[in-house]
DNA sequence: GTCTATATTGGGATAGAC
DNA sequence: GTCTATCCCAATATAGAC
């Protein structure tokens, strides 16, 4: 492969995951539905009709923004991983939520808002935000398979849910005490785990 | 007031119901944005043009439909409100929860996914959803204080939160169980409280 | 009051110039 | 590889016949 086709290449990629980058923040703000192409591509600083270079559909790029934030994810999940207990990192987990919490009283969790809309659609972009929830929910019941805990994935299912529920409510209230409260609640309930 | 305007002020009020009543419905199943007029008034057997002569936009319909559903849930109190102590009241609303388990991993829970799509939206329709989830907590938080718990409201924060976000993790993993598992869960926890 | 035909708008997608 | 102009369709909303 020449210099020349490299340095192409890479313009490509540049543009592709700009576009992936912002798509992932435009569509926490306004929803699938209410998203158009052209906002991404504003957003991403990229003309509009240019966008049909890097992604066939509006789907392909919603699919690509779904896999930049499950990386995203992957990366927070992988700093928690240096903590030494597993209390201490799902407690770092709960501190995480609570510090978004005013991101999460203007839009929601970036993660519930997503599988919530996808859902209600034909195409099969749902599966890949399960996917994204599935890996959590898998890490968050090896912390509790850590503690020696036989009922991991219950705890583990009630945990995500708890937090995914509280944002809920954090949004449709638009009360960011509510997400501390409860953040602060669920520290304790993990605490009487051990 | 003739009896010919009475009689066709009754089919109004009747064409005007169902509309909002097949709005309760398709909207839970499809979604705000994925709903087309034509698909309610389908649903309703109206024809597509006549909703206007109903309602002015799409948006009234939307928010009749809130109302409509607002009051389903308000009569599902009410019959709640027989039962003797509060702990079987809110077992009772657990039981609700899980015997509408499959048609939540089909479209989540009526409330939540209305709450959650609607809040990106600039007209004012989510403040109508969230007073409908707000009278809800008030009644779980009265049940709280009826067990002499000091932190009720912070106690019914957690009862919806838990329900809304295990209704969100039913329907993105399309799995019932997960549902009368963490209902099941609730349950034992109320008990601890008494 | 009821319904049909149609105007209007907005956004996804494509053709093709450069 | 980049961008503009435009096509096309779907859905809200309206005009007006009956």
């Amino acid at each position: 492969m020449s210099i020349v086709s490299q340095v192409t290449d890479s313009t490509r990629v540049g543009k592709r995951e700009r576009l992936a980058g912002a798509a992932v923040r435009v569509l926490h703000e306004q929803g699938v539905e209410k998203t158009t192409l052209a906002d991404i591509a504003r957003a991403a600083d990229v003309p509009v009709g240019n966008v049909y270079y890097y992604f066939k559909t509006k789907d392909q790029l919603i699919e690509a923004a779904i896999d930049a934030h499950g990386r995203q994810l992957e990366s927070m999940i992988e700093a928690m991983e240096r903590l030494g207990t597993p209390q201490e990192r799902l407690k770092a987990l709960l501190q995480g939520w609570i510090g978004q919490r005013d991101l999460t009283a203007k839009y929601g969790c970036p993660t519930g808002t997503l599988a919530s809309e996808l859902d209600k659609r034909d195409d099969g972009l749902d599966r890949a935000v399960a996917k994204v929830m599935g890996e959590l929910l898998d890490w968050v019941e090896r912390q509790f398979q850590a503690m020696g805990r036989a009922d991991a994935r219950e705890l583990a299912v009630a945990l995500i849910a708890a937090y995914q529920g509280i944002s809920l409510l954090t949004n449709t209230f638009r009360d960011p005490e509510l997400m501390a409260t409860e953040g602060r609640r669920l520290g304790r309930w993990i605490d009487s785990l051990a």
